[in-house]
DNA sequence: TGTGACATATAAGTCTGACTTTTTGTCGGC
DNA sequence: GCCGACAAAAAGTCAGACTTATATGTCACA
């Protein structure tokens, strides 16, 4: 699933990546670049790609006569997918989900909403076929291929809208899905009206009827914040 | 505004980087190390690390005994601040900008009920200001002024929203609106309607009225789309 | 003619050492 | 107490040699 770091600054990053995004340094932090080659013992040159990199997400800013210092986690690019997996994989992993989930609850109904209007009839057929195997493995236990055709339906979803900046949200979703089904609630069956609601969906996007496809979405992903204790179930904020 | 390409490392991404996502070289090219630091006249090193910090936003792969591939758009780090601003400056500019309004109205109308919920009162005075500055600069051509207020104005929104996934998006907004105003339409003074609702949503926010600031956002963010032509003054899509 | 193992060329990857440039803290003079 | 010159520190840059993976072509054999 994630890269195994490909290459030597590819290992360098997994290691030293997740431990800024921790907050094991704080903000302000300095590093030097030649104590850093040394502790992961590797050249200059390899350290230096490493660094170009975090600073590209803007995790730090590297500066002369003064080194490689941490930028506050305000400033990270929070969008960055390598990011993303290094914060949902370090302590502060339900915030991280919050967020995300939050983040889902306002994109999905609009996307569902174009993807009523401007999915193919390929798109509706992979659409219906993911439905299906969602209610297929909803009963008995089948959480792991529940939970691919979960990820696969909401894909296709964000593809669907034919919005490139919906679309590449495909990974955030599948990866937040996946949380929920590996690490958080969801020790049993998923909740009947819930798949109810995808089969629905499915209807709803082949059918063109983009506010009904909006609006199911919409309890769809309700659902998921209330999972989160984001929002009561009552639908008011949660406390 | 943007970075001017600090280092050697930053003036090469500059230029190649926005080559890249204008699609100069179409996907699947491949570019070698070597060459391109000749034709830049940097050191391999130098080129080395550009080359892994587009890998890093997935607009390039490096491979052995292969070069350097430019992957196909539906890859790209879209949310990359970097990559928006290429983009933006690009060909494709009108496309993007549609792509981002209507990111923009999914999100803001979330975050504006969030705001309505957990703005601290030092947020809501800034938005009145911002508020107030907008109505200031409304007439007479003072367009720069204006267009101030008004991405402070959203700024304030997505931050006081709590949620940092949406506070990143502020740099977007605004880019979003500067080009508007730049480029764009908007020759002449902003839309006295807009302007009252962003008021109205200022007192909204200060006042907790979730719902209420909800519906002022979307009736905001929908005007953004009509300018654009995505979405026909009726409320039906463009055709 | 097709298929497999093997050899080879190629381009990225890595390391090292020397040198340059910028920034900052400090120290001395006013 | 302020200001400018100086020195140290760390990133930045470069060049060259070497390593490694791998795509591709070659050739023998079926």
């Amino acid at each position: 699933m994630s890269t195994p770091g490909r290459g030597l600054h590819g290992r360098v990053l997994e290691s030293l990546g997740p431990a800024i995004t921790a907050g094991d340094y704080p903000p302000g932090s300095v590093l030097r670049t030649d104590e850093l080659a040394q502790r992961f013992e590797v050249s200059r040159s390899v350290m230096r790609e490493a660094v170009r990199v975090l600073e590209s997400m803007h995790l730090v800013e590297s500066r002369r006569r003064v080194g490689v210092t941490v930028r506050p986690a305000a400033e990270w690019n929070v969008y960055d997918p390598q990011v993303i997996r290094w914060r949902l994989a370090g302590a502060d992993r339900p915030r991280q989900l919050r967020s995300l989930t939050m983040l889902r609850s306002a994109i999905e109904p609009v996307a569902a909403g174009l993807a009523a209007r401007n999915a193919t009839a390929e798109q509706c057929a992979e659409l219906t076929e993911c439905a299906i195997g969602m209610v297929a493995n909803s009963r008995g236990h089948q959480l792991e291929k529940y939970l691919v055709h979960d990820m696969a339906f909401h894909r296709v979803i964000l593809n669907a809208s034919g919005n490139e900046m919906f679309a590449r949200l495909g990974d955030v979703v599948a990866e937040v899905l996946a949380g929920r089904t590996h690490h958080e609630v969801m020790f049993e069956d998923p909740d009947p009206e819930a798949v109810t609601l995808h089969v629905q969906l499915a209807e709803a996007v082949r059918e063109g009827d983009a506010d009904r496809a909006e609006e199911l979405t919409r309890e769809i992903t309700i659902g998921a914040l209330q999972e989160l204790d984001i929002l009561a179930p009552g639908g008011r904020p949660a406390p």
